[in-house]
DNA sequence: TAATATTTTCAGAAATAATTGAAAATACAA
DNA sequence: TTGTATTTTCAATTATTTCTGAAAATATTA
């Protein structure tokens, strides 16, 4: 009976970490990251470089890259037990903020850069169908991206419950 | 000074063409298939394959499958000129069509796989820690998830101006 | 119908991204 | 300091994704 749980715990985890590490890959972050994210998730307790191996099958090199990608996302932070010199990571458990910094990430990574090449293209000059196409699309392009902006900037000042309790008001 | 303006918005064209496709690469978005979105969204008429081969400098196969995928997105459509066998295509120019139409496939091919696994390990079983947890987890990811959906369904259901002027009040 | 134009497919090639593993760097304890 | 545990780096390898190009399929006209 036991033994048949801890399978099931086992399969159920597995799925999990498949499920989460798909998305990941499909939305252009690295499925081992995600993955990692993943186990940290389901983990009670925080876990050293080993463990993460171990759970995924992959090298150090691997998961220490990809744990210290997470870091830097803010999804994942270190923790020390004394008397032990390793290292332990955990994850950042609420879905909520886990959120928030994933987008506000890659708001900063990716939408800026675009936003950037935006302005840059907004002071085109001359005169055709083709120029006019170009100076429309910059400048609606341009528009959408400030409203993404100010959208994603909005929500994450809000905190959780009062930004799905003003959904469910509309 | 007609020779420098082209060459001026050519570079700005290919500019806008390279983030473009930079983007959705970094979206997992194929970049090739962006950068095609990016020529017809620039394009003032509906455009050939031969014309998008010409302007990317890529193959046949490759024009033919992105852009059947672009179709098959909903964001680029199929025009005829008469007298003439070839199909041309343009590309939905609204910014908010487009936006909304990518979200909603989106959703549709990735979200909703993870609520899918989601939904089968509400069942799970058994008690100890990593029981716990993994309930937790996936009641929460289920609940954001849901959440994401539901805001989703709603924002599709909203046109442009009636979404932003409501952000504006807040 | 046959001839021609156009689109589609897909096996193999090329390009890109992810991963390994061992060496180097770092941190810590004795 | 020296030795040991741990983390980090990165060149080489492996896996994955994308692209090509030519053949097959389809559509159109005469």
């Amino acid at each position: 009976m036991i033994y048949l749980c801890l399978v099931k715990l086992e399969e159920a985890q597995q799925k999990f970490i498949q499920g989460w590490g798909q998305l990941g890959a499909s939305w252009g972050i690295n499925r081992t990251m995600a993955q990692i994210q993943a186990v940290l998730l389901l983990s009670p307790k925080p876990l050293c470089t080993d463990e993460v191996m171990e759970k995924l099958q992959i090298s150090r090199g691997n998961a220490n890259m990809n744990i210290r990608e997470l870091i830097s996302w803010g999804v994942v932070y270190k923790s020390f037990i004394k008397g032990d010199r390793k290292e332990y990571y955990y994850s950042e458990k609420d879905m909520w903020q886990l959120a928030k910094k994933v987008s506000r990430e890659r708001k900063k990574r990716e939408l800026e850069p675009l936003v950037q090449i935006l302005g840059e293209l907004k002071t085109i000059e001359g005169n055709g169908d083709e120029v006019d196409e170009i100076k429309k699309v910059v400048k609606s392009a341009n528009s959408m991206a400030n409203r993404a902006e100010s959208v994603l900037d909005l929500v994450m000042k809000l905190d959780e419950n009062v930004f799905f309790k003003w959904f469910k008001k509309k």
